[in-house]
DNA sequence: AGCATAACCGGGGCGCTGCTCCGTATAGTG
DNA sequence: CACTATACGGAGCAGCGCCCCGGTTATGCT
């Protein structure tokens, strides 16, 4: 322990993080599938479903998925975050165009992706597992995202008053469910009409 | 099986149907406390709760949950149509009185109540067990009297033309997952508020 | 092309959960 | 007050899900 052996001090580089370059081939491919398979089965049969269906479903055996992802939880996470980035990555171009109308559309957006997007869902609810806790960046940015188009909304006087952030992101989560429920196995334009009413909801009321 | 026994043809009378009464005072207490206890974890915990749990929580012994309730499916059903049931009760008092804000009212009641109403949730959802299987009569009394409502306001004026039953019961649903969200641990003001910004998107919409 | 090695496959342990059985205690009845 | 039947409690069983470990296969480098 105390003695450190000569080090042949390699031309290897430090190789400062393993990145995803230091994958191989087969290996990053079948991560990749992985991935891909628990986001579907998530999303169609909920959080219940094992690794080992996971794993038969992806093609390959229970040992390379926990190769990958040690622990179930990892799994899960692994597809909310990706999930999360693709929304962010929305949101960062809406925030650039100065349209007032952009909260309405990044909401419909989320709501629309939400029903099928297990991931989202999630990060706001951390119904079972804890993404905030496991990857707040990234849900922070979201919220701030969000946050920001809201207080544009505000000085817009494009929605009601009384709205916070919270609510918002709660509303969402809402429709969530609605979606599940009636657009799941019927058609998107009944999805898209929930989503409606909703964000009429948010729109300053008559009083 | 051929022979039918003489069949002493006691002074006992048929009895009819095994009602309450027949039920000994302690066993239908303890069915009460397995039945409360269950109801609160399922609200709190969700149903990831194991039977042995909800014993110890009542205080009695895991034989007699099963023999009140001889599968988790069965004290999940049992637990969900009482609830149901109450709601349906509150829903026949207001379709007496004839008024056009009568189903706001009732969806106000029924989005402060599920929150805490596991029952309630699943019994649009069917999220894991499918309660309008195995109770069909009481969700579909429900889902009738909400539909009478809807047909006056309709009448009235106070709600938004395209506006279907199945669609009122999924926003519904969609508000216990937003109030569930920023409303478990918070007050219920915001609550109150989540459920009136879904009530608001109802209404007929300036356009 | 050949070799070192990283990654794969699939079977098995470990813990947990839902469910069942049987001796014991207690409620109800004459 | 005694007797019977009913309900209780806790130990035990089977099944499943998550996770780890062998031998084997495919990959990338020289």
């Amino acid at each position: 322990m105390s003695s450190q052996p000569p080090a042949p001090t390699p031309a290897k580089p430090p190789t400062a993080q393993r990145s995803d370059r230091e994958l191989r081939a087969d290996a990053r491919r079948n991560r990749e599938r992985v991935l891909r398979t628990a986001q579907q089965l998530f999303a169609t049969d909920g959080l219940g479903v094992s690794l080992d269906e996971i794993a038969r479903r992806a093609g390959v055996g229970p040992g390379t998925v926990h190769r990958h992802f040690p622990t179930k939880e990892a799994l899960y996470l692994a597809v909310a975050t990706d999930q999360l980035k693709q929304l962010v990555a929305e949101a960062e171009v809406l925030a650039a165009a100065d349209d007032p109308a952009a909260l309405f559309t990044l909401l419909s957006r989320m709501m629309a992706n939400g029903a099928e997007n297990v991931a989202v869902k999630s990060a706001l609810v951390a119904a079972e597992f804890d993404l905030r806790t496991a990857a707040p960046d990234v849900a922070a940015d979201l919220t701030r995202h969000v946050a920001d188009l809201l207080d544009r909304a505000h000085a817009a006087g494009t929605v009601r008053d009384d709205l916070t952030v919270d609510e918002v992101m709660a509303l969402v989560a809402g429709a969530f469910a609605a979606i599940r429920h009636a657009g799941a196995e019927t058609s998107r334009k009944r999805s898209a009409h929930i989503a409606q009413i909703i964000l009429d909801g948010l729109r300053p009321q008559p009083r």
